[in-house]
Formats: structure tokens, C-alpha cells, sequence
DNA sequence: CGGAGTGGATTC
DNA sequence: GAATCCACTCCG
């Protein structure tokens, strides 16, 4: 085999501390003695797998599908992202708390910064928080996200009634023309900058 | 594939019309589309396959396991036939009545006849109940299997009270020197058959 | 329906 | 020929 990609795995496994690795040896059949190796990560939270929008499969585009009886039960299939949502807590995003993405060295990424005017909403919601928050909800709803249109005071006071539990946990936000106009001029430096990098 | 091995599934399939197939496809999870294919036998009750005798599965010597936890844990395993037997309801056996072997093409095999010294015993159970009562003794009971030893008005009369639910639903049975006699000169006679047999 | 465990094809 | 990948079966 090629020693760099041997090397590789085995920092990968001592450097981090982070992935495990185990042989599985074939107790039966044509194949008794063969090795099959399972990478398993030790850090992993239990209920992580289950929580969108933690990616749970090698392909980001399978797709949650539910399943519908009729009263002459037969099956109806519904492939949209809407009707399959379970209930919710109302808080339920800040389980997502403190996870953060790695490199497969298991190096955490710094975290990400949310523009100045999306401020977290609600009790014991904290800036940590609202970026999970707002992530989970552009990608599970089918519903345009505005965010908590209520009073703060309220909000704060008596979340049980006036929170949205289909918006993020952080106030509405109002785009004003000057906000598209600085996206656009982004998106055009953006261009630019690839225009010329493909130049040269 | 085998042409012949085609027809024969199809005959065992379409000229019995016993068994029935379906295609059952997943419609959620990770493997949405898959098939699993079921078939069933239409005249089948539907608890059959829970009663013993009635084999479970491909190999006959496949043999019950009580696992077995000591107070630290640990996992002891009993392989003999006694300590795992449920609780059994008086007259279980009677649901194993009607139930008939069958070959590959679903035609029914006939039915066996036992030695005329079995008597059934008990109320309702008639001579179609007790072969199945008396293979299922030999084959689970860990204890001489007797028959029923009380008296055959009182058993019929109050079975809650006199009927050995560890015991078959036929009169007990004294075996004389004269029966076997007869049994051994029954294997000498195959015995020499089988010599000749082997010599031609 | 998911997961363990295997056979067999594919890649290196 | 070994390592790897993948599909499939079986079972709870």
C-alpha cells in the first residue's frame, strides 16, 4: 500500500485522539479470518445523528419522505420537506449548542459570526445559540423565516405564549433597499475577483 | 438461470394456490424502494409458527438458549431443553389441531395413525388432537412422558383440578414385556432387510 | 426498517 | 493478492 496514505490514517487516529479504530475479524462463512475496519468518532453525541441539520448520510441530498394512509388504507408518498416535522420543543435549538465542525485531523473551526442586526431572543438565549437556531430553520422550514415578530419584554416574560416555535430564536429583521444594494455590490466583487484569478 | 429450477418455483407458486407471494417495499428510511418479499401460506393460522413442535427454521438442531445473568452481569448460557419453557395453558395443544405436513408442491401428506393403546383423554380432545399432544411432549419435555395417570371420569369431569398440564392429553400407558418383544423383533426384521438390501 | 455480518466485485 | 467497497440476506 502507499506509505503516505498509511501514514496519514495513523495520525489521523493517534494525533486527535478523536476517531477510534477497530478490526472486526469474520467468525464464519467463506471468509472466516478477514478483517473488516470500522472508524467509529468517540466524541460523537448521542442524539447529534438525529437533529437536522447535522448532515446523517454520506449524501446531503436524501430526503426525509412520510408517509401518508388514507382511510381505505391505501399509501400516499409526500417527498416535501414540510408535513414530516415532528413536534417541537419550544427551545429545542439549544441542544445544538457548542457543537462545532472539525477537519478529519478533528480540528475544531473557529466559530461563525452572524451580522451585527440578528440579536438572540428569549430567555437564556445567547449569541451561541442563534446561529444553530437560524441555520436549522433555513434548512427544515418551508415557511419564509422572519424570525420573532413579538415584543422582546414579552418574549422574555412569557415565551410560552409568545414565542413562534416555526421562527429562529431571534428578532425580526427588517431588509431594508440599502441591505440588497450591499449584497449586490458584493456578489459583483465577488465575480470580479474570479474573472481575474481565472485569467492568470 | 436454471430454466428448470425457474418452472419448479413457479408450479409450487401457481398449481397449489397455498402459498402466496408479496412484495412489501419500503417507503421510508434509508432504504426507501427496497423489496422484501414475504410469502405465506393462505390456509396458515396464524399462530402456528409460535407452538412447538413445528420447526422454526431451516435446521432442526437448532436447540433453545436461556440466557441466564449472574448479579455482577456476566452472561451464562444453559444449553439444556428444561428451564426455558413458558407457562403453558391447560390444553394448548388443541390449537395444533388440523395442522398437516405438506411437500414442496403444497399437496398434503395423510395423516399418521398411533398404536391403538392411545386413548385420548380429557373433554374434547379426540384422536386428531393427541398426536400432536404426544409429539409435542417428546419433543420439549424434559420429564418421563406418562400420559395422564388420573382417573379417566375425573379428568374429563374437572380437568382444572386433575389434569397434569406437563403430561400429553392420552391415558397413561402401561408398557408390557410383551410390547417389547414385539418392538424388538420389529428393529431385528428391518435390520435384516436392510442387509439384504445392501448386498444386491 | 435498521444493522450486523457476509459474499463477491473492484481497485490498487 | 490484499485492501476496499458494495449489495445483499438475515434477524430482531
Amino acid at each position: 500500500m502507499n506509505s503516505i496514505l498509511d501514514r496519514s490514517k495513523y495520525e489521523f487516529n493517534s494525533q486527535s485522539k478523536r476517531w477510534h479504530k477497530e478490526d472486526i475479524i469474520r467468525k464464519t462463512g467463506m471468509s472466516v479470518g478477514k478483517v473488516d475496519v470500522v472508524y467509529y468518532n468517540r466524541s460523537m453525541r448521542s442524539d447529534a445523528s438525529l437533529v437536522p441539520p447535522i448532515r446523517q448520510t454520506a449524501s446531503i441530498f436524501k430526503q426525509p419522505v412520510t408517509v401518508i394512509k388514507t382511510q381505505d388504507s391505501k399509501v400516499k408518498s409526500d417527498y416535501k420537506n414540510g408535513n414530516q416535522e415532528k413536534p417541537k420543543q419550544l427551545m429545542w435549538e439549544k441542544r445544538l449548542e457548542g457543537l462545532r465542525a472539525c477537519d478529519v485531523d478533528g480540528v475544531e473551526f473557529d466559530g461563525m459570526e452572524l451580522p451585527k442586526g440578528l440579536k438572540p431572543v428569549g430567555p437564556n438565549v445567547t449569541e451561541e445559540t442563534i446561529i444553530q437556531s437560524v441555520a436549522t430553520a433555513l434548512h427544515v422550514s418551508t415557511q419564509p423565516v422572519t424570525g420573532q415578530t413579538g415584543v422582546k419584554s414579552s418574549l422574555e416574560k412569557n415565551p410560552g405564549v409568545f414565542l413562534d416555535p416555526k421562527q429562529p430564536l431571534v428578532q425580526a429583521v427588517n431588509i431594508l433597499e440599502d441591505d440588497i444594494k450591499r449584497q449586490e455590490d458584493k456578489v459583483v466583487e465577488a465575480r470580479r475577483k474570479l474573472q481575474e484569478a481565472l485569467r492568470m
